[in-house]
DNA sequence: TACTTCCACCGTCAAGCGGG
DNA sequence: CCCGCTTGACGGTGGAAGTA
């Protein structure tokens, strides 16, 4: 089985490097940690016990971060496919970094609503809010244009072959009468971009300049552009969702940072007032 | 310099999930 | 129930670093 599978969830109960310190004792079966934050304190606090979902949930000012335990899931590795089955069964899906970040910010706010950023309690995570990565789809009346469809991608990279305008990318294509999928570029001026086949795709959109009327005949088919449509939707997706995850991991490393801080300050105050303690009783 | 290894990133597929 | 979104898995690519 390739380390790969389930990495995120692995990294997270494993304790190595940043960002797990205050996982370590997951081999000691403590993989759940509660972690409430009353004005400026935290206090973190292992719980014995987890099921097999990665949860976030929060009452009040507590928040209950619970990691899946992989290691014992990954220390049969060499076991039947079954047993894999089993496992994927088990470890399948966790709730979306949206959902977890979500989760992370309450109640200070809303990921989905109106603000684009946002702190977590510890006022040290920064990460950008996100949206759903939404497509929507609506024809176009200008007659320069006639019969353009527009696709607007809220917070999808900037680097897509799109425009992008703070956050919202828009991708405009036009459907030729060959069924292609045309790209337009310089509003009245029709300049016409093809998307090529799939298996042309070495990276991105390949765009080639083209007619807005001429086309090959292999991408004619209403399949081939519902594909294309899905495949164009689905690569910023996987972008946007690998962003996320990206922002996730800093914001529980982020997490970490302070509550080692929390741990060592406490560590020496503790030490201090053995020393206090131990000068008095002498 | 050529080769290997590692890492980060990407596109695609597939499956689960939630909303309508 | 269907559709679209989300995300894990997988394989591919390119660049950087290490080695013979």
């Amino acid at each position: 089985m390739r380390a790969r599978f389930f990495h995120l969830k692995k990294d997270m109960s494993e304790g190595s490097g940043p960002g797990t310190a205050d996982l370590e004792n997951g081999n000691q079966g403590i993989s759940m940690v509660h972690v409430s934050i009353p004005n400026q304190g935290i206090q973190v606090q292992p719980v014995i016990q987890a099921n097999q979902q990665s949860v976030i949930q929060s009452a009040g000012n507590l928040q209950t971060i619970q990691v899946v335990r992989v290691a014992a899931v990954d220390e049969d590795l060499s076991s039947s496919d079954s047993d894999a089955k089993k496992r994927r069964e088990i470890l399948t899906r966790r709730p979306s970094y949206r959902k977890i970040l979500n989760e992370l910010s309450s109640p200070v706010s809303k990921m989905d609503d109106d603000s684009n950023s946002s702190q977590s309690q510890d006022g040290h995570d920064s990460y950008v809010q996100t949206n759903a990565l939404q497509l929507t789809a609506h024809g176009d009346a200008t007659p320069a244009t006639q019969g353009l469809q527009t696709l607007t991608m809220t917070n999808a990279s900037p680097t897509s072959a799109s425009n992008s305008t703070g956050g919202t990318t828009i991708v405009q294509y036009a459907q030729g009468p060959d069924g292609q999928f045309y790209i337009p570029v310089g509003g009245t001026n029709v300049q016409a971009y093809q998307i090529t086949a799939p298996g042309s795709l070495a990276q991105g959109v390949v765009m080639t300049s083209g007619s807005p009327i001429a086309s090959p005949q292999h991408m004619s088919e209403e399949g081939s552009r519902k594909r294309e449509l899905r495949l164009l939707k689905n690569r910023e997706a996987a972008r946007e969702c690998r962003r996320k995850k990206k922002e996730y991991v800093k914001c529980l490393e982020n997490r970490v940072a302070v509550l080692e801080n929390q741990n060592k300050t406490l560590i020496e105050e503790l030490k201090a007032l053995k020393e206090l303690y131990c000068q008095k009783d002498a």
